[in-house]
DNA sequence: CTCCACACTGTCCTTTAGTCCAATATTTTT
DNA sequence: AAAAATATTGGACTAAAGGACAGTGTGGAG
């Protein structure tokens, strides 16, 4: 088995029950700043689970007790354990190099698996919660390039090269350079691009280019 | 324990020792669609654990087979291993659904900790990818936001109501229209809003004010 | 009270952008 | 082979953008 040590930081006195179950020889503490630990303890940062209660709006508490528990147990891992779980403060948890996030009252078995699942590596959080981590990643990233791909399709190869210059903010003198035609082609192409993607002019194909509208 | 069945996609006759080591009586196979598995097994899809080896380029490949996949065994979990790993595949390998991606080298304790972890409902990811992951949901949507703010915190109140019109793509006159000022002023205020921002003109001003570069 | 940043407007001028009317050569499609 | 789409360029013309130079009015900081 592996050797850790967890440390709930609540200020509810005693702890909830649900943990108790959990981890019955857990250690309690109502914040960070007056929790001491034994040497031994401390050497092996990376056994550190430290569970962090979120029980009011106390986002500033947590910044806080994360900052000053990564400055002095930099392998110390971080479960979030919320009153009233939100997918942004999960996304902000997360931001902060927290390895799991859940419902406070996750019941014992639930609580478990989460540490099995972080002291091996990995990360816990609801299907939710990934789900939605992915498709905005990718829906800004991705999706959002699809649409623009979309776009450009609709486009003829030498109108493409043309409107991605032009859409970057090059003049048509710069683009005519780069694609080594002369200026006149490259407002031939420019209007017909305009055309074919319904823009007005180059400042809305290049909002277009450049997702956005 | 869990009663899992895992199972490996691969091209390579064999497969590789690593996953030989970590589960010595893996089944193997080079395709999902000549796959057979017993009644007994698909019945207890909440078991089964795809392991797809990525050795090339097949995006398509990867695409398909987790399709087929999803769609026979909804419940099934799949893990990607990839023979040269890249954010961007691991991107798109979670947005289908895959619960964990790694390389497809790692050592046998890894793959089986891999195993633990999404047997108990984690997700498996580098610590690199997971803030990534975290950083382009945030920043995307929150970081730039800020840079835009820090933008327009150079400009002064007209500036701003100016050129955050201009950013939409309108016209000096429609600006003008709108913030009930002649179109001269409109100008004025854009150049100032120019120089400030250091834009050289209106379409840069709208790259800078959207976001991107 | 003075200086200065800001808001606002004017005229003149130059450069860009964008469209309309052609025209020719090449490629692709039918 | 004929028709359609694409790539290229010219000239002319309109409108918009942006800079140069100049001026008025207002409110706050020193």
């Amino acid at each position: 088995m592996y050797s850790s040590h967890d440390v709930f930081i609540t200020p509810v006195t005693g702890g909830l029950l649900n943990w108790l179950e959990a981890f019955p020889k857990v250690q309690l503490s109502t914040d960070f700043k007056v929790l001491s630990l034994k040497t031994s303890q401390s050497k092996h940062s990376a056994g550190l689970i430290f569970w962090l209660h979120m029980n009011e709006d106390r986002q500033e508490w947590l910044t806080n007790t994360i900052a000053s528990i990564k400055k002095k147990y930099s392998h110390a891992k971080i479960i979030v354990l919320a009153n009233a779980p939100n997918q942004a403060e999960a996304f902000y948890a997360m931001s902060l190099g927290v390895v799991a996030y859940s419902h406070a009252f996750s019941p014992a078995s639930v609580l478990n698996e989460i540490k099995t699942v972080i002291s091996h590596g990995g990360v816990w959080m609801s299907q939710d919660l990934l789900k939605r981590l992915i498709e905005v990643s990718t829906s800004l990233a991705g999706n959002q390039a699809e649409l623009v791909n979309q776009h450009l399709s609709l486009l003829t190869k030498r109108e493409k090269d043309v409107a991605i210059q032009a859409a970057k903010g090059l003049s048509n003198k710069e683009i005519a350079r780069i694609c080594k035609i002369t200026e006149r082609t490259v407002k031939a192409h420019l209007s017909s691009a305009f055309e074919r993607l319904g823009a007005k002019d180059r400042l809305h194909l290049a909002l277009m280019l450049n997702n956005k509208t």
